[in-house]
DNA sequence: CGCAGATTTGACATTCTTCAAGCCCAGTGG
DNA sequence: CCACTGGGCTTGAAGAATGTCAAATCTGCG
């Protein structure tokens, strides 16, 4: 039953949301979650062809942002999130004393932007390893569908979720791992996570710098260096520049 | 409108949730949200009276937590999210070397167990720091009522996001900051939380031990403990065991 | 092809941990 | 009531891990 409490007015129109935001891209038909490759990695699996539709009517626009270029900066005005569609990104939140911490890298099929919602502007600055674009999903609009869908509801709770549960995993990392189990750590995980986007788990390119993969791990550029070298002359995996292949996942598993 | 979509039973009734739990008090009328002394803390500002009846309706029983023991475990099957009623929790996740390391301090009005929406279990130990209690609120009850209700809604959104900011806070210190300055950042936080409650900003009683602060820190208990020396030396601080005394609050924060 | 930025490596400095000893304090039992 | 006890806390000295600085490659891009 609607309840007589649930009376605001709540419509504003996709349009309206979309054109707040500047270099955005009308999404063509190929475009559509409904047939999007990376639909299983975003979105509930269990949707039906209606939802979808429903889905496809609020998201209805991409952006695609350059190489060091920001999707958004700390202090932007929070209007929706994103899901990465091509590309990476990385998220930096900034000490006033002018130092940055990489919070998090990012790859296609992952959630964006959630920071904000909680004080209605962005916390962090979340910029782009390479040429990327996103899928803007409008929040107020996302709100309104999780009103009514609740796969959708419970599937937007579990984004955040899984947000504390990667970010406490990290904290484990930082607070309580040396650099060598911390950078084998790193390398485990982008593995998997490249797996289960249809890449190899063994040889990939690594899109971020020493230094920002030092930042994210807490330690100097030149320690995360030595750590691949050392991995390198334990014959765990091979280098060259950023590409690297895992010759031994379990030794690296094991570190 | 109410959307043809929106047909799934989903009628649990409190009770049912409640029962599922050992050491559950009934509410008197005296604790409910509609009259708590925290409700600022942890439900939306503007509820109205009829939502609050409902809101009473879901969150009908209390846990007590006695100092040492636990609300949850890893592992343990996800049902409910918690808000610290009194005394306080830290939470611990485990890593399989049997190194833990604390992801946190709650303390009345927080919230607590939101890591376990994720994966449907929870992933980490909450474990009360003294003789503890928490109001129960059975997470699909609460799902329901969101549905219904922006506001609650969007509260619970905050919530989580909240939850995300504070951690990329923590990371921030992690992997930045030098043990003098997490230390002291560790105080001024704790300060500002109880003084929102009401509490002495410059003075107050820490519930968790030096092992416990440099675990969550990232750091060894004895370097926890000549930072407080150090502050104290410098005229920041007065410590007596577990009781603290901020004489400087200024220059704390500016460590 | 040549440069600018990224990476690797070495030598040395610093911070934090480790280990060890003693102290303080709250709670307990005689 | 008081001495005892054990956990928690403090402090010192020595050592290990990581950071800092510097120089020599390497690499991708224009």
């Amino acid at each position: 039953m609607l309840s007589p409490y649930r009376t605001e007015n709540t419509d504003i129109s996709a349009t309206q949301v979309a054109q707040a935001n500047a270099c955005v891209t009308r999404k063509g038909n190929a475009a559509r979650c409904s047939n999007c490759a990376l639909r299983r990695l975003c979105m509930p699996t269990d949707l039906s062809t209606g939802d979808f539709g429903r889905l496809d009517a609020i998201i209805t626009s991409t952006r695609h942002i350059k190489k060091g270029e920001s999707l958004y900066r700390t202090g932007n005005d929070f209007q929706s999130i994103y899901a990465v569609r091509a590309g990476s990104f990385k998220t930096v939140v900034m000490h006033r004393s002018g130092r940055e911490q990489v919070t998090g890298f990012h790859i296609a099929g992952e959630p964006l932007g959630l920071d904000g919602i909680y004080g209605g502007s962005h916390t962090c600055d979340a910029i782009a390893l390479e040429d990327s674009s996103v899928c803007i999903i409008p929040f107020q609009l996302l709100e309104v569908l999780c009103r009514e869908l609740k796969v959708m509801q419970h599937h937007v709770h579990k984004l955040m979720s899984g947000e504390i549960v990667r970010e406490s995993g990290l904290m484990m990392m930082l607070g309580n791992m040396s650099a060598e189990e911390r950078v084998a750590a790193f390398l485990v995980n982008m593995s998997s996570r490249l797996a289960a986007r249809g890449y190899s788990a063994s040889e990939f390119h690594l899109r971020m710098t020493r230094d920002e993969i030092g930042s994210y791990l807490g330690m100097k550029l030149e320690t995360v260096s030595r750590m691949f070298s050392k991995f390198h002359r334990d014959g765990l995996i091979d280098t060259r520049g950023k590409q690297v292949c895992i010759l031994n996942m379990d030794g690296l598993k094991n570190v």
